[in-house]
DNA sequence: CTCCGGAAGG
DNA sequence: CCTTCCGGAG
C-alpha cells in the first residue's frame, strides 16, 4: 500500500470547517483497500456487506460476501432462499441472529418496499438487524444521506483525536459522537467520509499499537500528545464469564448419524448439533445405555465473550440401523449419513470435531 | 488468556 | 439502562 500521509498545513485544527474531512478523504482516496462493495451503490449488496462487517474484520468477512453475491444476486433471490441454506453459507461466522434477521429483512423489503430498500435512515432502522449503524452506511454510501456511522473504528477515532473521554459503553455517549461526527461530514460526499473514518481506524488507528508515525494527524492529536492512546476510548467492561458443561451424544449406524436442530432463546438457534446433556458442573463421563460406547473424546473448550464451553463427544454405535431409527424417534433427531452432515450449519466446535476427529 | 464489535431484548 | 449473541486476532 502506498503511504500518502503528509505534514498538516500548521495553524488548522482538527475539526475545523472541512479541512479535517478534505485531509481524511486525501488519505482514503489513496489508501483504500478495493473491496468488492466498494465498487457498486446496490443497496443490496451493501446491505449484505454491512451486515457481514458487523463484528467481523475484512479478512474474515470477505469469502462469506463472495459466496453470498455468488448464491445470491438480489434481494428477491436472498428473500425466496430456505433460511436453513443461508444459515449454511454464515456457518463459522458467528452471531447467527445476523443471517436469520436478514431473511426476515429481506422479505419485509420484498412484501412492503416492492424489492427496493427504503432510501432514508429512519426507514431503513424499521427493518430487522438493521440498527443506527447499518441504516447510516446505507443511508450514506447508497443514497447519500448525510448521517455518520458511529462504529468502533468511528469511536475510536474520534476520541483519540479529540480527546473525547465519555464512557462508549454507555448509551448516551452515542449522541455525542454522533452529532460531532456530523459536524465534520463535508457535503455530497457523506458515504466516502464514513468509509474514510471506519477505514482509517480500521488500518491507521487500531485499537492496539496505532500507526502514529505514518499518520497525518498525529501532530494533532489528543491522545498522542497527551500519552493516552492506550486509554482512549474510554469503555467500561463488565465481563462475567459463566461456564457451561456440554455433554454431546453422537448416536451412528453404519455411517448413519442422528442430529437436531438447535431451537431459538440460546446460542446457535437454527443450527444443528448431536444429542446434548448440559450439566451444572463438571462434563459426565457417560450414560447412555442404548448403544455400545466407541469412542469418548477429550474436553474441547469454546471461549466465547460470556460462556466458556466445555465439550465433549461420545460415540455410540447401536446394534442395528432399527436401534437408530427408534432412538431418533424417542429423541426427536434426524437421521443422515456422515456424508451429508457437510449439507447442516453446525457450530464451530461441532465442525472442528467433525473435522478433526469424527469423519476422518 | 484478553480484547474487539452492532443489534435486539429485557 | 444492562445483557446476550459468536469467533478470531493478538
Amino acid at each position: 500500500m502506498r503511504n500518502i500521509s503528509r505534514p498538516l498545513k500548521t495553524g488548522k485544527s482538527l475539526g475545523n470547517d472541512d479541512w479535517f474531512s478534505s485531509q481524511l478523504l486525501d488519505w482514503y482516496g489513496f489508501n483504500k483497500r478495493h473491496l468488492p462493495w466498494r465498487e457498486t451503490k446496490d443497496p443490496f449488496k451493501i446491505w449484505l456487506s454491512e451486515i457481514i462487517l458487523q463484528q467481523t474484520r475484512v479478512n474474515q468477512g470477505m469469502p462469506y460476501y463472495l459466496k453470498f453475491i455468488a448464491s445470491y444476486q438480489t434481494v428477491q433471490d436472498f428473500a425466496q432462499a430456505n433460511l436453513d441454506d443461508i444459515l449454511k453459507l454464515w456457518q463459522g461466522l458467528g452471531y447467527y441472529s445476523r443471517a436469520r434477521n436478514m431473511h426476515q429483512c429481506a422479505n419485509a423489503v420484498m412484501n412492503h418496499f416492492g424489492g427496493n430498500f427504503p432510501d432514508n435512515y429512519a426507514e431503513l432502522q424499521k427493518l430487522k438487524g438493521i440498527g443506527k449503524y447499518t441504516a447510516a452506511a446505507i443511508a450514506s454510501i447508497c443514497f447519500g444521506e448525510a448521517v455518520p456511522t458511529v462504529d468502533g473504528n468511528v469511536f475510536r477515532v474520534m476520541a483519540r483525536l479529540f480527546g473525547i473521554a465519555e464512557d462508549i459503553a454507555k448509551t448516551s455517549t452515542f449522541k455525542v459522537f454522533f452529532d460531532r461526527a456530523k459536524t465534520l461530514m463535508p457535503a455530497g460526499h457523506s458515504g466516502d467520509f464514513n468509509q474514510a473514518m471506519m477505514e482509517f481506524g480500521a488500518m491507521i488507528c487500531t485499537p492496539k499499537s496505532p500507526e502514529c508515525a505514518t499518520c497525518m494527524f498525529e501532530t494533532h492529536c489528543f491522545a498522542k500528545s497527551k500519552g493516552l492512546i492506550d486509554s482512549l476510548p474510554v469503555k467500561s467492561k463488565n465481563v462475567k464469564v459463566r461456564h457451561r458443561y456440554f455433554n454431546y451424544y453422537v448416536y451412528t449406524h453404519e455411517g448413519q448419524v442422528l442430529i437436531r436442530q438447535r431451537s431459538e432463546g440460546d446460542i446457535w438457534t437454527g443450527l444443528f448439533e448431536f444429542d446434548i446433556e448440559e450439566t451444572k458442573k463438571s462434563l459426565k463421563s457417560s450414560s447412555f445405555e442404548g448403544g455400545k460406547l466407541e469412542y469418548s473424546s477429550s474436553e474441547m473448550v469454546h471461549q466465547l465473550t460470556h460462556q466458556k464451553l466445555h465439550l465433549r463427544f461420545h460415540v455410540y454405535e447401536m446394534r442395528s440401523q432399527k436401534a437408530l431409527v427408534q432412538v431418533g424417534e424417542a429423541k426427536q433427531m434426524l437421521m443422515v449419513s456422515r456424508e451429508r452432515i457437510g449439507d447442516y450449519a453446525v457450530p464451530k466446535p461441532i465442525e472442528l470435531f467433525l473435522n478433526n476427529e469424527f469423519c476422518r
